[in-house]
This record gives structure tokens, sequence and C-alpha cells, in this order.
RNA sequence: GCGCCCGUAGCUCAACAGGAUAGAGCACCGGCCUUCUAAGCCGGUGGUUGCAGGUUCGAUUCCUGCCGGGCGCGCCA
């Protein structure tokens, strides 16, 4: 309807500026959805847009428009008002098609035919297997759930990514902790590295091995510790020490030997990980090793790359990225003084790799204390002759738990943080995933956990769902009266929907296919929350106002019909969102 | 200090890529269940959109500068 409407101004300017003979372009318009019931149904500003293309006072040129405006079936009369809006009023059967409209496509309706859009690679969470994700992983695992759902439903052909970092420094430490406990449980008198992993699951993990390895991997303390320098504790680096004792314990172990602790822990967490994201309705279409890039040679390809462009140089023994080349603040380490590859190489395998495989676009959703990565990768694309444009990274805000309005202190280290898996069981899945992006994704999100777990009007899930429900116990009390919806006849009167509050449903109903178009293109998922409460609340007005199933038959089956498509598209948008519909509360 | 994000009712947030009289929920006040789920509906109180400029027919939205808050600025991730 917006589309068509659009084309009809587009002819009446053109015919305007050639009548007036004006051969310079004119300014883009638009047509929107009226705010104002009294403002007809869409408002056109192409009359106040093109005021100084023209020479002429916007009211002026509206009156023009509107006399060279083609005729449109659906449109009933068209006025001038305000400042120069041209108002349109659509004919009662053009707003009540809606209903029809949903009906027919059912799950389709507001979803684009795949194929016509982008190849993305949508890719999120990818947080360290070396622990249960906490609530900060949980905004960006709904949120990209949310995000890659809705980029599907907008026609991109969509997969959802997680980055293992099975690779790097922090999952040494990792083995290397769970090693330790090993040792602890074995009986080993050993002093526990400040810097190491704390927390019951690595415990859990190490007794496991206990079990299963018994005493094969010890060694004693003494040989262990021999030599190494100062923990933090001790007055030393806190670095210098963990990196010292990781290295004893490959020493020590071999290859194979600290494989089996490395592999257990690495293994145990990130089934730990995927259990948990799968039990709150996140799944993905591939779990990326960052190992298979080392293995593979990327790195060092893309590494070659760079060095054949002239972009990498040495100083003071680390090999450096010259990305200040390509606007980024400084240059980056992508070899260490020691000889190991930073992280940063890695994306560097990665970022070469997924454009490999075919994608046009490589989304990456990021934590906000991860926006200086932005630069850098943007950079990183450019050295390697990729577009910078088709790299797109958006930052997820923090969430801050509250209780009571207390804030809920979280701290990583000490291991006394929330994790994501404590919030699902407390608040449940439904309200976890909807509180995740009612907020906009660089909005700092207060998440109210008393206000979560309730289970009231004040709770926006709740107000949602309970539509829904509210709708399908209409049809099972219709049943028990045992009055038939007849589907045919209502669609056929849909004419008798006269009502103010009906007219409210059907414009809310046809703004679906807006909504989710307009939150895939800005990644803004809560304009599809909001949307819905829109629905909703436009229902509840009608369900109070309106007498559905005691009203005369055409005019019940209508209303019926018109409950049906709004059950549809809650149910529609709810999905989207990775919340239930259920039928009953 | 530099960079990124943000600042809207007492609180939490909207405002549909610059539109018409800035809207919801909570809180507060008052109504609506012998009829379809009151987990709902209807009405009321509440605003110098952080401040000051600028751009234009029009600015909460765009630009500049201040003020305030969050985050980041390692051969950590």
């Amino acid at each position: 309807m917006k589309d068509s409407l659009h084309a009809l101004f587009d002819q009446a300017l053109a015919s305007l500026a050639s009548a007036r003979e004006i051969s310079t372009a004119t300014v883009p318009f638009a047509i929107e959805r009226s705010r104002d019931g009294a403002h007809g149904d869409f408002a056109c500003n192409a009359a106040m847009v093109n005021a100084k293309v023209f020479g002429q006072p916007p009211r002026a040129i509206a009156q023009a428009l509107v006399e060279a405006l083609p005729a449109h079936p659906g449109v009933e009369r068209v006025e001038i008002a305000g400042p120069g809006f041209i108002n349109i009023f659509l004919k009662a059967d053009a707003r009540h098609a809606v209903v029809a409209q949903v009906l027919e496509r059912g799950d389709a309706y507001g979803r684009v035919a795949p194929g016509r859009g982008e190849k993305i690679t949508l890719e999120f969470v990818s947080a360290n297997p070396t622990g249960p994700l906490h609530v900060g992983h949980g905004r960006g695992a709904a949120y990209g759930a949310t995000l890659g759902n809705l980029l599907a439903a907008a026609g991109h052909d969509v997969q959802r990514e997680y980055y293992v970092n099975d690779a790097g420094r922090q999952m040494d430490i990792l083995g290397t902790s769970t090693w330790l406990r090993y040792l602890e449980q074995l009986g080993e008198p050993l002093r526990f590295p400040d810097n190491g992993y704390r927390g019951d699951y690595i415990n859990a993990i190490a007794s496991d091995l206990v079990e299963r390895a018994g005493e094969r991997f010890r060694q004693p303390w003494a040989t262990v510790a021999e030599g190494l320098p100062a923990d933090e504790g001790q007055g030393g680096d806190k670095e210098a020490h963990i990196d010292a004792i990781v290295a004893r314990a490959k020493a020590l172990l071999g290859p194979e030997g600290y494989g089996v602790f490395f592999d257990a822990a690495l293994e145990t967490i990130l089934a730990d990980i995927r259990e948990d994201l799968a039990g709150f309705g996140v799944t993905f279409d591939n779990w990326f090793s960052e190992r298979s890039l080392v293995y593979s040679g990327a790195i060092d390809r893309a590494l070659k790359q760079l060095d054949d462009g002239g972009h990498l140089y040495e100083k003071d023994g680390a090999l450096w990225f010259r990305a200040t080349t390509f606007g980024d603040e400084k240059d980056r380490v992508v070899r260490r003084e020691n000889g190991a590859l930073t992280y940063f190489a890695s994306d560097l395998g990665y970022l070469n790799n997924k454009f490999e495989r075919g994608y046009t676009r490589a989304l990456y959703l990021f934590g906000a204390d991860h926006h200086g990565y932005i630069a850098r990768l943007k950079a990183a694309a450019q050295g390697l002759g990729h577009d910078p444009e088709r790299i797109e990274i958006r930052l997820v805000q923090f969430a801050v738990l509250y209780e009571n309005g207390e804030k809920i202190q979280m701290s990583t280290r000490s291991g006394q943080f929330v994790t994501l898996r404590d919030l699902r069981r407390d608040v449940g899945n439904d309200a976890a995933r909807f509180f995740y992006v009612m907020r906009g994704n660089d909005q700092h999100l207060d998440f109210d956990l008393a206000l979560a777990r309730e289970q009231s009007s004040n709770n926006p899930v709740y107000y949602l769902q309970y539509a829904h429900a509210r709708i399908a116990s209409l049809f099972r009390q219709a049943q028990g009266k045992g009055v038939q919806w007849n589907r045919n006849a209502g669609l056929a009167a849909l004419d008798q929907l006269s009502t103010g509050t009906e007219a409210a449903v059907m414009t809310a109903l046809s703004r679906y296919p807006e909504w989710i178009a307009a939150a895939a293109e800005q990644r803004a998922p809560q304009l599809v929350a909001n949307g819905l409460r829109e629905l909703a609340m436009a229902f509840h007005a009608f369900y109070n106002a309106e007498p559905i199933l005691a009203a005369d038959s055409p005019l019940r089956d209508a209303r019926l019909a018109l409950s049906a498509a709004v059950k549809q598209v809650l149910a529609n948008g709810l999905a989207l969102l990775g919340v239930s519909a259920p039928d009953s509360m």
C-alpha cells in the first residue's frame, strides 16, 4: 500500500515538474503512517520538501499535486492539512483487506520471500569457553538470535555462527587451572595462581579426570613450582607467573597429557554453553573453531597477504600490522615477542574465511567493551583487500541487574557472577528473552528482576501473552457454546468492522510487516517488541469495547476473523522474539 | 587527555531513518466484572526533550561547543 501510494505521488510530481519545465531532480519524499486518526491513514510530505525546488509555498504545491494525482482503487479521498501535508484516507475495504491477508498467509505473514536479500554471516556470543555464560552474554545471545530471525524474515540468507576461541592463551590458563585442581585433589600441597580460573566447574572437571585417569598425570608440586617467577600475591607479576606455569605444565605433561586437560576443560564447558543456549532458544548453524584456522594455515596466509601488501613490520621483536594506514588509532601486534600469535592474528584469518565462504556481509555483535575493536577490524579488512562496508559491527551495551531498586554487583574474577542459567531459572526464558531485546542494543539496559519475575500487568511479556491466550480462550468459549466460527462468512462480512477500536486493530495488523522490515534493516528488535505491544493494546481495547461472541452472526464471524488475525500476528511476532505464545495462562 | 555509546514525565522507556498537539508503563487519583480470562479496559495529574548556539518551511531526531553518566584506550581477551 505504502509503495503504491508512493508511486502515485511520483507520477504526480513528475507531471507537475514537466508542466512547469522544472528539470532539476525533485527532493525525495516520504509516505508515512498518520499518527492521528484525524490525519487519515497515510500522510505525504512531498509538497513541503519540494517547496524550494518549485519556488512556491507548500500548500500551493500540495493543491497542484492533489489535482495531478492519478486515481487509486484503495484511496477514498485526500486532504491538504497543516503546513502542507497531503493526508490520504483509505476506503474501508482497503483497510480491512489485511484481515484476510493475515489469515491466508498465516505463519508467513510479515515475512519476505527468501533469496532476494544478502548472504549474511551473523556472529554473536562467541564467549571464551572458559566458564559458564553470564547475564552479559545473555543479552548478546537474545539480541543475536532475534536479529537472525528478523534478517531471515526480511528475506536475507542468514547463517548464525559462534566463534570458539579454543586456541589462545586464556584457554591455556584454563587447561592448566584444571590440571592444578586435579593435582590438588590428589593431595598435592599447591599454591593456586592468582590469575588462574577459580570456580566450582573447574573442580568438577578435575574430579572427573581423577576418576578417569587416576594418578597418571600427577607431578610433585615441588617439581611444578621449581623456579617459577613470583605471583602477584608474592609481590610479583601474575601474568608472568601464570605464563610460566602454563609452560611448565606443557613441558611436564607433554603434548598428549596436556591435551587431556585442555580438551576436557574445553569440551565440558563448551557443551555446557551449548546446552545453556539451546535451552534459551538460541541455536547456531555453525560453531567455528579458532584452532581450525591454525591448522588450515589461514592465519599464515592472511599474514603473508598483509606482508605482500607492505602492511607488516617488525619492532621490538614483535610483528605489527600497520593499522594506522587504514584509520585505526594505533598499529596492532599480530605476533608477540615470545612468538605467540595474538587473537587479532586469528581474526585476520577468520575474516578472510568468512568472505571465502561467499558471504556478502559479515555482521559481528560485540559487547560494548569491545568497541575498540571496530576500527581495528575494519582496518584489517582493508589491508586484506575487502570492502570495509561489508563488515558491520553492532555493539551490545551492558545489562545491569536490579532487584528492588538495588543494583546487583558482579565480579567476573571471583566467580561470583550471575550466570545466564541462574537468570533463566529465576525469571523464565520468555521474560529473559523479551527483556533483553525490548531496549535498543546500544542502550544501557536496566534489567529489573522483580518485574521480570512478576506475573502481572506490570510485566510487558505477560501483557502480550495474555492477549494471545485471551483470543485462544475466545475460540474455546465459542466451541463450548456451540458457536461455530464461519470463517468465510466472516471474511465476507469484514465491512461490518466499523468501530474505532476495530479500525485501530486493523491498522496495527497492517503495520506489522513494516515493523519487521524496519527492525531488520535497523537491526532493532525493540521495534517489533514495541509494535506487538501496540497491537495487543489495540486488541484489548477492542475486546473490552465490543461484544464478540454475543454479536449477531455475520458481525460475530467478522470479529472472530479479526481476533484470529491478531492471534496469528502475535504468534508470528513472539516467535521472532523467541517468546512462547501460550493458549492459556 | 583521546575515542565510542548515552542524556526525553518522580522512575523505566517510546516517538515509525527531519514532520502536525512529544507518547506508553510503573507510581498517584477516579471509574468499569449477574456477558467472551479484571494478567484487562476507560479517564485524570505529571515535560523549557541536560545546557547554549547553528542548519530549514519544520529539530527529541542532523551539526558544533559545553555539562553529566557508562565503557574503552596492553605484545589481555
